[in-house]
DNA sequence: TGATATAAGATCGCATACAATAATAGAATT
DNA sequence: AATTCTATTATTGTATGCGATCTTATATCA
């Protein structure tokens, strides 16, 4: 039985699509960079076959935009898009929080917590801290056992941060780590709806520091014109 | 302009794609049923090269599985990922309810009764029975103009097909057309609530006659024997 | 000089070829 | 006859090649 030369597991097309992944996730490779077939294989040593196979799977993912005939790009989602993403997310991490609250085993708690603990240490480098956040909210949904759940929590969490790199303020740690805390208390004391309030005002908060500023930028410049104006 | 010699639009692989999901959610391909690159290359007249994209999309979608270096084959999935199916389809479905209700426009009621008379009408193939009811989910679901709530409904729709394939009874006709009117009704008039209600209970339905009579035969099973033992 | 046309290069779409793995059938052994 | 081993065949995994399409740079004309 020879062993294979280097595969991380699961096919070597799946380790282009997770190298891909993570570097989008990091921000490594920003919205909008173009994804050339022939130099990401020749990078990562393989075949425009298999670059292939894993920008079709990221496209379905909602990470790349596959232009025919005008190769892949990083996706770059609108703010309308964001908008129904947020809502969306909310929708799902909603029944996550409904499934898990009271339900958590003393095992899980302690991992929640480490990882809490983990977003805390890591609140200064700012990469590993957007990583972090989101997989706090994909840790919870691994919890529930619900695998349509858990992949579609996923997708829409590795796509927030697409959205947060695009319209996110430079400076926001992109979720208050203390705010996992109390939702993860509250999960733990089984209060159901105020863990899905919690969740709620959590998720909209991240929207809020990401969308809304945008708008809120403009009236703030308009409010600059208006003062100039003597306009109120 | 050279025109091209026969593509539905965006790309033969797509087309692939298309024609493989409309045989499954026909099931006319069966779960479980084996699906070998080159057989459906051969009859549908494209490369293995585009047969294989394919089947990576519908595996990405949940309808096909991917046993590495065995082969695809239509997915079968299990009682509990139907079970998760349906309560994530719940979750996605409440909000289209609470998007739509008391903002859909006349078109858009006009194009909804539309179906439901169609659904009607076709009460009586089985087949097309099944894709209508379905229709309707994704129908609704398409209003909201919420992109990601749009992809994940359709998705859960169609794998729905399968779990019925699988555990449904041979003769439900899997919706019951009246509750697709009176949810129609509820959500004209904005009742809000009571139109989630009616969704919720509609799934649940669904649900129960899909996947607990699996529980009942046994059940019924037991009844037989029990009855032919002088027992109960 | 600026705009348009045209040719060169890069990149994609798709098919095909070959290697690697699994499935199958047949022979040999017990 | 049953079972294991082996050879054959079928099917998948991956790379590569060629034609098509897009991109760009250069040249031509107003």
């Amino acid at each position: 039985m020879a062993k294979k030369v280097s595969d991380a597991g699961g096919g070597r097309s799946q380790a282009v699509h997770r190298a891909l992944k993570r570097a989008i996730i990091d921000q490594a490779l920003p919205p909008g960079a173009k994804l050339p077939e022939d130099s990401i294989g020749e990078r990562l040593g393989v075949s425009r076959t298999l670059v292939r196979e894993a920008l079709v799977r990221l496209s379905q993912e909602g990470l790349v935009e596959l232009r025919p005939n005008k190769g892949a790009a990083v996706a770059r989602p609108s703010l309308e898009e964001g908008r129904d993403l947020f809502l969306t997310r909310m929708a799902l991490e909603r029944l996550v929080v409904e499934t898990l609250s009271g339900n958590l085993t003393r095992e899980q708690i302690d991992t929640l917590s480490a990882h809490i603990a983990g977003e805390e240490a890591a609140r200064a480098e700012h990469a590993a801290s957007i990583r972090l956040a989101g997989e706090f909210h994909t840790l919870l949904a691994q919890m529930t056992n619900n695998a349509s759940l858990i992949r579609y929590v996923n997708e829409l969490v590795a796509r927030s941060s697409l959205i947060l790199a695009l319209y996110g303020r430079p400076h926001s740690s992109e979720c208050a780590v203390s705010e996992h805390r109390d939702l993860l208390d509250k999960l733990i004391a089984g209060k159901t709806e105020e863990a899905a309030a919690l969740m709620a005002h959590h998720l909209d908060s991240i929207t809020a520091r990401a969308l809304l500023p945008t708008e809120n930028s403009i009236k703030d410049v308009l409010a600059t014109y208006a003062l100039a104006e003597g306009l109120a």
